[in-house]
DNA sequence: TTTTAACCCATGATATTCCATGAAATCCCA
DNA sequence: TGGGATTTCATGGAATATCATGGGTTAAAA
């Protein structure tokens, strides 16, 4: 399974270029390490990027609901119908389509965050403001086991 | 699964390289003996490093939440975010990227601490705190077992 | 045409690899 | 068991490779 972890920011040329950073570049499975797929996050300004396996995955879990659901056609209509399949350059750049842009308030700079089997792209300043959020509305907090379920 | 125990004190030089105890390298997988991963420890100044598997099982326990929750958020922004993947050179040394240096106030030694699974790595006399400050808390209390859940 | 995507090459900065050294630990054989 | 030979290990500096970025060129799409 991919692995994105850590934070890089990259700068976004007059083509609308961005490097996608090495180290995730080289997460990405052999048979399909010149694609990935975004779509914009559903509770923040981000987009949140992934491999096509963690896609599949996405379809699978919405595909859980009862078919016809109204939960099915909401995730539908917001992950599935949103997202992108996006060619990584030999160079190891991609391209951010114009309503992603818009999605994540992007001008010069790419600010892309590891998720382990997913990572998002934010405005610098707006994932340094969501982090202080969710710092102050969870601190404190421990990980759970998965071995041993908390009470 | 490795076993990192023992401590040990290194130098960091002018580049910020620090030798991986011996031990320690021993311990990490043969498949993945040239990497490995560190992130700073939620509720200490130290940094806390890793094999793969072990990273893997943090992502797992975050992926355990619902996907766009809040608890995923905060988990992957202070764990996944904030890790990076540390390559061991051919003398068997790391590179503490500067931020690391701060977090964890490093200047010239690094104290390596065995924890089992994982290792963390403190500031010498932050360390020798944070020993005393256990031990003064915690003095007397006994190690549940894993087969007889506690009530 | 105008735009969009893919490819090729160049470059400076950073990160990684290679080689050398002394000290300490380990080995080996009388 | 002793003591010299050998290996391992931590550390220092120099050489090399990688990466992000910029620009140009070509090919396909709007």
């Amino acid at each position: 399974m991919a692995l994105f972890i850590g934070t890089h920011e990259n700068k976004i040329d007059r083509k609308g270029r961005v490097s996608l950073p090495a180290d995730y570049r080289a997460e990405l499975p052999p048979e399909e390490d010149r694609t990935i797929y975004i779509f914009p996050s559903l509770y923040t300004s981000a987009l949140e990027a992934c491999d096509r396996t963690q896609l599949r995955l996405h379809a699978e879990r919405i595909n859980a609901f009862d078919q016809f659901s109204q939960e099915e056609a909401y995730f539908s209509s917001q992950i599935l119908a949103e997202a992108r399949k996006i060619g990584i350059d030999g160079d190891g750049r991609i391209v951010l389509p114009g309503e992603f842009l818009e999605k994540a308030q992007l001008d010069g700079k790419a600010l892309f965050v590891g998720g382990g089997p997913k990572f998002h792209i934010w405005h610098p300043k707006a994932y340094a403001a969501h982090r202080q959020e969710t710092q102050e509305a969870f601190a404190g907090r421990t990980l759970p086991s998965l071995t041993r379920p908390s009470p």
